[in-house]
Order: structure tokens, then sequence, then C-alpha cells
DNA sequence: CTGAAAGCGCTTACAG
DNA sequence: CTGAAAGCGCTTACAG
């Protein structure tokens, strides 16, 4: 007779996994008290509870997520999606989200799409299969079909400035277009009129512009037209590739082209690339050239000089998600989209042009 | 007769979630052959998959990771935990790790601890959870009670830059030690005696110091004990606190008490704080005060000026952890430790000390 | 508080 | 290529 050998024996580490039923086995009580420890149920003496407790910690035991999640049918699981990690703005959005949700008792899971549709489709399908109880949608790009899963999948989702709604799906808006008037307002009326707009768009051309974006340039463009100075000169350009090396492009191509006093760049990892380009063509900040940023990253206040910016409070914005997805996650139909105001932040790099000043 | 209510039709989300089950009916195929090609086994017929892959499309149909991963038993998933997302260093990490991941195939997973045993431990204790193929450690802290969780585990782990092992858990080095060396022995040969070395602790200061600061250190004293120099005036100073904030306090709290013609700081963004506490206090970098960092982040090439650092490879780091990965994932016992190595990136922080520019 | 049992939605031999 | 069946490791009523 030939022996087959015993599977427990021969497979290696999975089977090797100490799971429920063994600590059940060794604290001698039920799966079902074993459960309700790990669960914090109210339904355990205390006296048992320690049992099983120091049971679980003797075996060093984890339970298995997968097999927990399936049997309850539902998570406790916020998946965060994020455009660049390395962009300050986004990380500490991403941040300040974990932390959060951990205080309201979710996990997280943190994904970057590096501004890419293909990448946010991907990200989307894998929070779906980790069948989370609601998306933190932090991205700058807007693909069509990650929408689109989202919404035929039901899971709650909160995006960040887009105009994407369903019945689960909604929007925290920051009032961009506001912060972009006041900074432009500001730099006016320290009497600039030659100003140089850089933006930094994504690397497919063939994207949709990105709504965020476009508040911003609206708002650029009616603090313009309120002014209503005669003699204005305004020149936008558009860089793509990496936020601090558009920067850098973006001035190094327009001091050959033209004459400015002032940079509105569209965020401040922009900023940081202008101030080089400028800084590397002898140009001091804000003597010769006037420089604001938007977003308020912590880089704004150690760059030389610090940085003049517009503040999106983060902290705000990540509460704001969360209560949005948990109304959502609740069944609530009818969410409230809140409006985050964003104000300028004057610091040492914009004052008047040089040719005020000499008056 | 009472009727009771078909859960199926009162129950909301859950239920209404669409299976593999209907996907098969729909395709009129067997649950094995839907499962096949969800899986990309090759025993399904062309014809007959295009026919699966279109109901999953019309049906939106997204597996459920959790009963896929428990039925497995094993998962195609890296989990990646970090330090701190804020600083570029380990946010270029993560990425390159996410990135070469996925095209092995694996889905990747990222938390941060803010430099925290606790949360490095909650950290471990939700990769166990989710049966992770195997741990990409990239901490500065190091808690023994996550060490011990991932020893008794048996989940493949690699740390980054730490003297831990077990048969499946090693680390890979970058030779600080000697990148350090480098950059201080380069600020001794343009002239500089009277050097700071800023540190930037854990806030907590009951946690054991981090290993990869030690090893800096140790770089730094061996550089100043083989150059030998009679007239050397070297300090010390160790700032907690937020890298950047702790930079430009340790430059105020210094230059209250002594002077120094070169500062070297422990990385990349304890120098921004460093640049931005000179430049507040009137100091010109290099001609007063030349500065080195650590990492060659982005940020580097961008400040004014361009810092001088120490380049640790990233990409080759990660390509090398996910390596070890997949050694300990196949069951190796003897996996090499890589050494990587670093080396000087000469900018414009750094310069000879402005008493030797003026002979 | 306990125990036995059904079920979560997949995968994977196995016999056709 | 297909279908029926067992099993992954939990949770959750349910009857005691």
């Amino acid at each position: 007779m030939a022996v087959t050998p015993n599977p427990r024996l021969t497979k290696s580490k999975p089977s090797e996994r100490i799971k429920i039923q063994d600590v059940a086995r060794l604290a001698q009580v039920s799966l079902s008290t074993v459960s309700g420890v790990l669960n914090e149920k109210d339904n355990v003496r205390p006296e048992t509870r320690q049992r099983v407790l120091d049971v679980i910690a003797q075996l060093g035991y984890t339970p298995n997520l997968f097999a927990s999640n399936l049997a309850r049918r539902r998570t406790k699981l916020i998946g965060i999606i994020v455009s660049d990690l390395l962009n300050p703005f986004f990380a500490e959005i991403a941040r300040a989200l974990d932390m959060q949700a951990r205080e309201q008792g979710y996990e997280t899971f943190l994904t970057s799409t590096n501004f890419d549709s293909g990448q946010q489709c991907a990200a989307v399908r894998q929070m779906l299969s980790l069948r989370v109880a609601g998306i933190a949608m932090m991205t700058s790009e807007n693909d069509p079909e990650a929408f689109f899963l989202l919404k035929t999948s039901g899971t709650p989702a909160v995006y960040l400035d887009n105009n994407h709604s369903a019945p689960h799906i909604g929007t925290v808006r920051v009032d961009k277009r506001h912060g972009m008037f006041v900074a432009v307002e500001h730099l006016l009326q320290l009497g600039h009129r030659r100003i140089l707009l850089v933006k930094n768009s994504q690397q497919d051309a063939a994207a949709p512009p990105m709504f965020s974006h476009m508040e911003r340039q609206i708002g650029f463009e009616e603090a313009l037209h309120q002014f209503n100075a005669s003699d204005m000169d305004v020149h936008i350009i558009d860089e793509p590739g990496e936020p601090a090396a558009a920067g850098l492009r973006a001035v190094e191509r327009a001091l050959e082209h033209y004459r400015f006093t002032a940079v509105v760049a569209i965020n401040d990892l922009v900023a940081l690339g202008v101030f080089r380009g400028l800084q590397a063509a002898g140009l001091s900040i804000p003597q010769d050239v006037s420089v604001v940023g938007f977003d308020n990253t912590y880089l704004c206040r150690y760059l030389h000089p610090p940085l003049t910016t517009v503040a999106t409070p983060r902290e705000d914005l990540a509460r704001s998600v969360l209560q949005m997805l948990h109304s959502y996650i609740d069944g609530e139909e009818q969410v409230r989209e809140p409006m985050l105001s964003a104000s300028i932040v004057v610091r040492e790099s914009t004052s008047a042009p040089s040719s005020i000043q000499a008056l």
C-alpha cells in the first residue's frame, strides 16, 4: 500500500499558520468566544477574555483579514487614492486622511496614480476588490472609466474638486477660484502688470484638462478683468512634466521672450522650480520678480525667501471627506457638498515691482 | 402565518453584489471556467474566454479579493512600510518599490509609521492580517516588538539599514558610513575645520537611537579622525521634531553659541531647515557657511544654491529589496545581504571657507 | 456565556 | 474543456 504523505506535514507555510480554532482549543473556549474577544463584543467575561488574549499573544496569532472580511461581508476600510506622493500637497492630504480615519476605527489603504488614467482605473479596481467601505479620490486627473466603475459598484466615494456625482458619490470643493483671485489681486495691488502664470499640465496631451487647474485659471482671469488696468501684460505658459522641473523650464523659456515682474505658479512645487529658474538667471526674489505659489505646503516657509502662497486647508478637507464618506456609508442620499475656502498667506516672495519701488 | 421577508430582498448592498456564479450563469459556463479566465489560465478556449470577459464587463464584476485570497491561501501582495511620507526620501523609495513590484505582478500596500514604534507594530499587524507575501520595512525606527511579530509569523521581510536578521528576514544596506565619510572629507579638503553636524532624533526620547543615524555619525567621526587636523572644532547638535523645523532650530541655537563654517545635515530635509536658518540670519551659502545634505532627494537641485549632498541610490535599493524578498518567498535560506554604495554629489552649497578664500 | 452549523465567494484538485 | 464538491478561516444567528 502506498503511503500518501500527510499534506499537513509536507506543505510549508500556509498550513502552519495558526487559526482561530487553535486559539479556542488552547484557551478551552468556543470559537464564538474567541471571535467575541477579537471583535470586542461585550458578552465575554473579563476573566475568559484575558485567558483568550493570553493564548493569542503566546501563539502570536493574527486573524486572517480575508476570512473575517469575507464572513462579515463588509469592511472597515477606506481607500485613499492620490495623484502624486512626491507632491507634499498630496502627501499631507494622505497623512491627514489616514490619521483621522484611524481615529474613527477604519484602516486605510493608500495608492498613487502618478497622474495616469490607467493607474487611476487600476487603483479603483484594487479598492473595489478589497470591498472598501469608501474611497477618497484625491486626484487631479479624472478618468471617466474610473468614475464609471465607482458608479456601477455602488461604493461610496468622494472626489476632490471635480464635478462628478451620483447618489453615493460626491465632491469636496476648495474654493481655488477665489484663492487664485485673491493671489492675483494681491499682485495687482502691489503694482504688478507684467504677470506670468505657470501651469503644469498632465504628461498625456490627450487627457482632458484638469478641473482644478481650470478653476484656478478662471480665478486668475477674473482678477485681471475686475482690476481692469489698461497697461496689463499677461502671459500664460503651460509646461508638462514633473512640477518643479516644469517650473524651471517655464521660466527659462519665458525669460527669452518677454519681461515680467511677477510669477503665479499653479502650485508650490512649480513655484520651487520657478525660484530656481529666476535665481539661476541672477534675478532676486522679490526685488526683480515676485512669486506666488499655491497650496501652502510645508516647503513654503523654508524657501529663500519664504513663499507667498494660497492656503488650502488640509485638515478640514480630510475631515469633510470622511464626513461625507460616512454619510454615504450610512445610506444617506442627500449629502451636502461642502466648499472650503482658500486664503492667501503673504510671506516674503512678493513686493512691489522695482519700477514702482524706485519712485 | 407570519411571512418572513426574504433577506435577499431586504438587505442592501452586500447581497446585491454580483459574484462569480452570476458570471458563470450568464456566460453559460462553469465556475471553473470563469475562475480560469480570471486567473489567466491557458486552459480556456479563446472564444469561451471572450464570452466570459464580455459578461464580466457587462456586469461590472469585480472579483472579491477576500474570497480569492482566502481560497488561494497565499497572496501576491507586498507590504511597504515607511517612516514618513512627507520626506521625499521615503516617498521616492515607496514609489520605486511600488512601480517595480507592479511590474513583477504584485500589488502593494503602503503604510507610514510617522516614526512611531506603536504605529510600526500596528502596520506590521495590518500587513500580517493581509497575509502579504513579503514586507519592505523601510523605516528609520526599529521596534523590537514589530521585529518579533515578523519573526514569529514567518513572513519574509527586508529591513533598510538595520541589524535584524532571521531565516526569512534580512537587511539591505546603503553604505551611509562611507557616504558620510566622503562628505566630511570633502569639507575638510576645502579647508573647513569648524563643522557642525545637525542630527534629528526621534520625538520619543525613550526610543533607542536609529541605526542609520549611528552609521552616519561613525562615518563623520572616522573622517575627522583620519584627517587628523590639529585645529579641528566640531559640534554636534541633536534637535527633535519635524526635520526641516529641527534644522532651522538647530542653526538658530548653534549661532548663539559657537562659530562654524560648515554644516553637515543628517538628511536633505534637515538641510532645508538649515538653509532657512542661515539665510534668515543673513548668512550666505556657501560664502559664509557651506552646507552638505544627505540622500540626494529631488529637492536638492531646486534649492538656492543647489545642495551638495550624498546620493543613496533609490532605484537600486528598491530592486535589491524586491530581489531579497523574492528569494525569501521562494524559500531560500542563504540570501546575500547587499551593500549599496553612496556617493557625494557636489553642487553649489559648498566652497572653501571665506577665511581661506580671502588669502 | 457556549457549541454546532451555515455561509461568505472564491480556488483547486478530481472525475468526467 | 466542464461540473460537482471540498475547503480556505472566519462571523453570526440560533438553540441551549
